[in-house]
DNA sequence: TCTTGACCCTATAGTAGCTAGAGGGTTTTT
DNA sequence: AAAAACCCTCTAGCTACTATAGGGTCAAGA
């Protein structure tokens, strides 16, 4: 299978799937005689499952570490678990920061008192002090 | 006012106060004879806003073009509206995708059966294929 | 006067996770 | 045989900084 049939389905992009390799995610497939990369169903299988990890917000290096996990099953799968519960924590602080961002806004948007002129803008206003 | 100084007063880090003169955020003060930069009130305060509008998220690009509508009282307070009232969208389209992803986090923190080992982890086979 | 430390300068490279482009070779189709 | 479609490597770009190297300047103390 080539690099283009391999992103074909998978869905990820060719220069996507050369970067993890780079990246140390994907291994390197064997060349054919004049140079293209040869894929087999298990480089399929890895990439899905890089996918489904970045579908899920998990990092690049935190996927390095579940495949690691993967290929090693000596390895305690209490890693995994503390890695997908450490990942929820980040997760949610990031929503109540953004809920808060939220708010911010639209007491920002408010201020507006649909004046004509930047110089009466109340949201400009708004933002000129730290200390509101 | 020297930049260590002003960064002291705004909490923003030197090089970053640097930075923001690069990108045109900041307009560049005088230099005194060694060719030390030398801040007025008025750098101060926009220095303020910038990280006013950063702590909210907006980008540095959006703050090129609030601080333009701020120096130029004749364009339409609508713009500046607008751009809050995009930003909002986005950070509201975000929420809802990090809440996406924290109910999938779990489901799949539900499937590691405890196991000791990593071939036997529930959470490496769930996220093996996209489809699940 | 000399030295030490704290400050300042520029320029470059690194971070994450790609994406886009240049410049070239190969394979497949017409 | 030519053209389209694919493949290769290498480099640079994106955001908003942060860190480093390598150097100059300034104020205070010995």
């Amino acid at each position: 299978m080539k690099i283009g049939e391999l992103a074909k389905k998978t869905g990820v992009d060719v220069p996507t799937i050369r970067y993890y390799e780079q990246e140390r995610l994907l291994a390197p497939p064997p060349r054919s005689s004049a140079g293209y990369r040869q894929y087999e169903a298990t480089h399929l299988e890895t990439l899905q499952f890089i996918r489904h990890c970045r579908s899920l917000d998990i990092s690049l290096s935190e996927i390095r570490m579940l495949l690691n996990y993967r290929e090693n099953p000596e390895l305690a799968c209490d890693a995994v678990n503390q890695l997908i519960a450490l990942h929820i924590d980040q997760v949610r602080d990031r929503i109540t920061q953004l809920q808060q961002l939220e708010e911010q806004l639209l007491a920002l948007q408010g201020r507006c008192g649909e004046q004509r002129y930047a110089k009466d803008c109340g949201i400009l206003e708004s933002l000129k002090c730290s200390v509101g």
